[in-house]
Formats: C-alpha cells, structure tokens, sequence
DNA sequence: CGGTATCCCTGCGGATACTG
DNA sequence: CAGTATCCGCAGGGATACCG
C-alpha cells in the first residue's frame, strides 16, 4: 500500500492510459480502506466508535487505515482538548468525492454477486470432476 | 481475495447497506486484477501477449489471477488445438460491465492523485518535524 | 478513550526450473 | 506458447500488553 507501487513507462516512453492510476487504485486495494471510508460518510466518527461499525478490524489495522487516509488528504482528524480524550475523523472534501466511484463499484457488486457465485460454483464443480476422474 | 470474507451481521441481524459488496471488493483490492481486466477490454488476448502488457506481473500471478477472474465468470479461457498452442482470454458479458465502475475509479485517480500526492507531502515534512524536535 | 510497541504467523507473490 | 511445481522472503495483519 505504501511507498512501491513502481510504475514504468513502456520502452518507447509512452504511457499506458492507465498510467498514474495505479498508485491511487491500491488506496483502495488493501482490505479495510473502503469499509472505514464508507463508515467515514455520516460525518465526524470516533475511533472506538468505527471500531464497532467495522467489523472485524482491529484496532491497529483501523488507526493504521485511517493514518493513511489521512496522510493522502482524505481524512481529517481533530482532536478535542478533554479528559477523557475525544478525537473524531471525517471525511474531507477530496474523501468526500470518492465516494462516489466507490458506491458504483458496491453497486456493481451487489448487481452481479449472484451471477459471480453461481459462475464460481459452475466452475469449482467441474474442476473437481476433472481432479477426480483425471479427465 | 480467496474463501474468506466472512462478512458477519449486526447483532441486530441487520445488513449494512454494504452488506453483500465486501466479496466483489476484494475483487479489486488485489495487486493485479484490476490491471488485468483492463488489458481484456480490447478482446481476445493471450497468455505472452498480457504478460507483456501488464508491466511488472509474473507469469505466476498472471495466471493466476486469469484463473479467478475465470471461476468468477467474469473471463471466458478458450483454446484452440493447435500447435504451438494458443489460448484467448477474454471478458464475458459479466466482465465488460465491470469497466464502467472501474473506469470511474481510475478516472477518479486520475483526477485526485496530483492532490493526494501534495498532501502525503505536506504530511510527511510535518510528521518528520515532529519527531525530529519531539514537538 | 486513543493510541504505540512487540511478537508472530500466514499467505501473497517473486524467481526459477521443468513439462507438453 | 501455455502452464505447473517448488522454494522462499517478506509484508499484511491479528493478538496482546502497555501508556497518557
């Protein structure tokens, strides 16, 4: 997720029309960044309070998460001066607007997840006949 | 990106209005897959001619993630009987609907990255500062 | 409450060699 | 060319303990 991501140009120089993408395609790429992003959406949300509406994050995945929207300009946190300790974290404007790509891509998904586990199921059938009867 | 994903529901028993999406999700938070199906959009393409397009993936992962984009029907692998051997992978109708939402994801990159990388920087010098004077 | 620090293990994914 | 098999390093990420 972090400082890789080598991208090269081809040998002639050019650039693919996905070039530069890349970098920002694995924001999303990791395992939790869409989840947090999308409990991010109400407004400002605690830390154990996202904890509990991101299921199954622990607690150093969800503060490693959100340093690094933070860190890309997505997330802002503010820290309120209490006892006890108060910190909230939203989106920001920038944030804000991915979510929009991101909700079609949930769309796309809640479209197409039957068609997908049904092609997955079609398709592990008939691998297994092969590794059976060594068709 | 594999069995897992268990995806648990409130106490409640209520679904999240994500509920459902986490699985085609990690459909594209994986390192390759996204770069892969891009490369299909113009057709039918082989094995040697993908690996040459998608920069930087090893003939290993490439196969590998044409294999689970195969068992999620969102690629059709045909082969013809001929030597030496050839085979076409191309999207099926399930796979082309996917570039749309995809497209506005890299189109979003595209438009974000420049921002996002001026933040990292900014957060980066400040972050340093701090733990150089221990402010 | 909101974090940091440590330990540790799983599996992603690269490199390489081999087959039809 | 297309694909499988092995070996293996290393980062992602969980569990736990501790601090202001």
């Amino acid at each position: 997720m972090g400082e890789n991501s080598s991208l090269e140009r081809t040998e002639s120089g050019d650039l693919t029309p996905l070039y530069g993408t890349y970098r920002g395609l694995d924001l999303v790429s990791d395992k939790w960044t869409v989840r947090v992003v999308y409990e991010l959406r109400p407004g400002g949300r605690r830390l154990s309070d996202l904890q509990r509406a991101v299921k199954g994050i622990s607690q150093r995945m969800l503060i490693h998460t959100l340093r690094n929207l933070e860190r890309n300009g997505l997330v802002k946190r503010t820290v309120y001066p209490v006892v006890p300790p108060k910190v909230e974290y939203y989106l920001t404007p920038l944030g804000k607007t991915l979510m929009n790509p991101l909700l079609s891509l949930c769309a796309w998904t809640n479209e197409h997840i039957e068609e997908m586990e049904k092609a997955r199921e079609q398709y592990d059938k008939e691998t297994e006949e092969v590794s059976i009867n060594g068709e």
